[in-house]
DNA sequence: CTCTTTGCAAAGGCTTTGCATGTAA
DNA sequence: TTACATGCAAAGCCTTTGCAAAGAG
């Protein structure tokens, strides 16, 4: 595991415990996956991670796991139309977006400012407020886009 | 059944016999759920349209029907990050995008420029080519906004 | 008639849940 | 010591699939 990745860990459990909450070998596991990974990771990825790193924790520990990290805020979680849900921790990494390739199923950051104008436009319009990050935008990466020509 | 729908299912039957694709009570019924409900049915709820307008419809020709519909591109898809994906007529509708309330479910349909701007921005950013309507963007309604306040 | 589409039933994949046990604080 | 988290196994959804029968063109 990186030092980063330590680190973020250390920072998640002092937020836990300050909660109340608690920190197991199992969340540990989840919680480091995550967090060596850079997020983006679905369940299932999550549980190989997990697997790999510490072979003893079970399936259903990693759902409710990142269940409960989600309504602490620890962890958030995107849709992806291709793929499902996927998970990535809440740390100081800057708020960002994601966009999805359609083809190769990759997923990309992209700036947080991307959607502002249409956020401020569908406020306009129907008085709808954005949740810009929560769900993954869908197309082709550079790499996709250019191999379909 | 409205008469623009109809028109709309008298519009697809002849798209499918040119290509040389059988219209079955079955095709049509999901067709016809599609035209009536001006789109945005998940499966499940074309289904129940389905079994509504003729019960003897089995739910696996359902999900065949829609699929084999995409294939031809008489139907298009949309994921909404809750609730699974949707399905729509490419109908004589202009082209819209899709927006999902977070909290009711509801979808919206949305200026098709909407994400004019963020797509010239990720093209140039990344090379990546958005695909603005495949995806339906999250928030909360007007409806669901106020009640949170 | 021929070839597609359907119904049925079963299998899959992913996720959730009830309960007894283990364990963090 | 006392809740809360876990493992296990089972059940729940939603969706897909193989096959024989029905039906569209």
């Amino acid at each position: 595991m990186s030092t980063s990745a330590e680190a973020v860990l250390e920072d998640v459990a002092g937020r836990l415990r300050s909660r109340g909450e608690r920190m197991t070998r199992q969340r540990r596991a989840v919680l480091g996956a995550l967090a060596r990974s850079s997020g983006h990771l679905t369940a299932e990825e999550v549980c190989s991670a997990v697997a790999e790193a510490d072979p003893g924790v079970h399936r259903a520990s990693v759902y409710r796991t990142l269940e409960a990290m989600s309504q602490l805020g620890v962890v958030q979680h995107v849709h992806v139309g291709h793929g499902g849900t996927t998970y990535h921790l809440v740390s100081g990494r800057s708020p960002h977006l994601h966009v999805q390739c359609r083809t190769c199923g990759a997923v990309f950051d992209a700036p947080s400012g991307l959607l502002d104008d249409a956020a401020r436009e569908l406020l306009r319009l129907h008085g709808f407020v954005l949740d810009p990050g929560h769900i993954a935008l869908s197309g082709a990466c550079a790499r996709c886009a250019s191999a379909l020509r």
